[in-house]
DNA sequence: TAAATTTGTCTATTGATATAGACAACTATA
DNA sequence: TATAGTTGTCTATATCAATAGACAAATTTA
């Protein structure tokens, strides 16, 4: 399929080793190969590539210390599986909801709250005055111990006053909500983008260095159409795929 | 908002030079600058990022290449503004439907097309047996004469022969269903990634090396459910942004 | 046991990346 | 017309990235 033949690319600001440990990612979450099957040998790799086993060497490197494949001496190089989950979004996506069956294990973690005026995007979004204050929740998404996402949201401060101190305790952000009597809501739009990761996102993500992150920028409103909350949420493109279905 | 302050990573397979020219594309792509803004001068962006002036200006050299930026000894760098297109998915999504207003011209080229036998991936998608002759179409989306979309879609060559031809003549992939008695068709889900470029892409959607793109995995079906098509679409993520709106 | 295969380590060389400083060329402004 | 501010060019140096070759160490296979 795709990914197999095209060829890597010189003097582009992205080095080889990176080039081909990006490579092999994609391989592996494509499920090219088997749970705990072996890695072609460096040779094979650096001849398919057109590089020199040192440079497969580099990236092989990159993705053991990222825990994704296991050199043995004299054996192989074997992949540890990691295969990448696939996030649902839609007009009824909930966190906790999406994942299921996937994973046995997820929460949010608040990372930090913090309040603020609102920008130009934000007040725009939420309807509310540019420079009106807003709560800012920094929050990272984790299943089965591994962080899966990374978002900051926002919500007016006069309306949801406290939603930090819910959050924190619920780790949920449709049970902080129901707190302030809203019961169900709806995801009204969502922008979707790509970029590298940057230093925040490596740190929360437990991400490599050069990582790709998918970026989703969504407002959420009230059943009538009413704009409750604005969120910017990252996820790593190594580990995680959205997924939309029709009729969600 | 997000990007301005998070710091450059070393070390990491990205040099610092395309570090910073994609956190200033992600700024212009932002809004930060207005239309034929200047830029702050090479000395202050080089003390925000804490790197050298040379490294800035290896960046922004990069960009002018590009055709992002224009540097004028003596006065500025100055932004040519080029927006990103936001591109809706969603079940009705149709490539010229879909950026109405923001384009005045745009059409699908198709570049290339074969046959081949179904592999795994794509037999269970069409619902047709594995190793089944399919059809293979190469196309890229063109609007106002600049590149946004690459797409490679698949047909079951038995129910599509000849489409490649429809499509050739046509350029749309609407009007070459219709010639097959489809005269409507839903998108059914959407499997969404991203990943760096690779070679065909660079060439195809006119890219520097390094550069992000978008990949959607799509499956289009009849409105009684038959699917018809395979696709997998990469965008450009500096130029194009996807956008799910509540009711498509 | 011997041979073949595969990963690990070492040395050496080349070119790209990044830093540093100095000064020229050009523009706008006081 | 000076002066300050900005981009353009040059030299020099240190480090990283990539190539090249040789051989050691460990494992599997004949």
């Amino acid at each position: 399929m795709t990914g197999l033949a095209a060829s890597i690319e010189r003097r582009n600001g992205v080095s080889l080793w990176r080039q081909i440990a990006d490579r092999i990612l994609q391989a592996i979450a494509n499920g090219d190969f088997a749970e705990n099957a072996a890695l072609p040998p460096e040779m094979a790799l650096a001849e398919r590539y057109g590089v020199n086993r040192h440079t497969v060497r580099s990236a092989i490197a990159a993705l053991v210390q990222e825990g994704v494949l296991k050199a043995e001496q004299g054996r192989g190089t074997f992949v540890l599986s990691r295969k990448r989950l696939s996030y649902p979004i839609g007009a009824r996506t909930r966190f906790s909801t999406g994942l299921q069956g996937q994973t046995s294990e997820r929460h949010i973690a608040l990372l930090s709250s913090s309040k603020e005026p609102a920008g130009r995007r934000i007040a725009e979004a939420l309807g509310i005055a540019r420079g009106a204050a807003v709560i800012r929740l920094e929050t990272r998404g984790e299943a089965d111990g591994h962080p899966v996402s990374r978002a900051t949201t926002w919500f007016d401060a006069k309306r949801f006053a406290g939603i930090e101190a819910a959050m924190a305790e619920t780790g949920s952000i449709t049970a902080s909500l129901k707190r302030f009597g809203i019961n169900d809501y709806l995801r009204h739009s969502t922008v979707l983008s790509a970029r590298h990761a940057d230093a925040d996102d490596l740190a929360a993500l437990d991400l490599q260095p050069g990582a790709i992150v998918l970026v989703t920028i969504a407002v959420n409103v009230t059943l009538d159409g009413q704009p409750i909350q604005f969120a910017e949420s990252r996820f790593p493109a190594e580990r995680v795929e959205l997924r939309l279905s029709a009729g969600d």
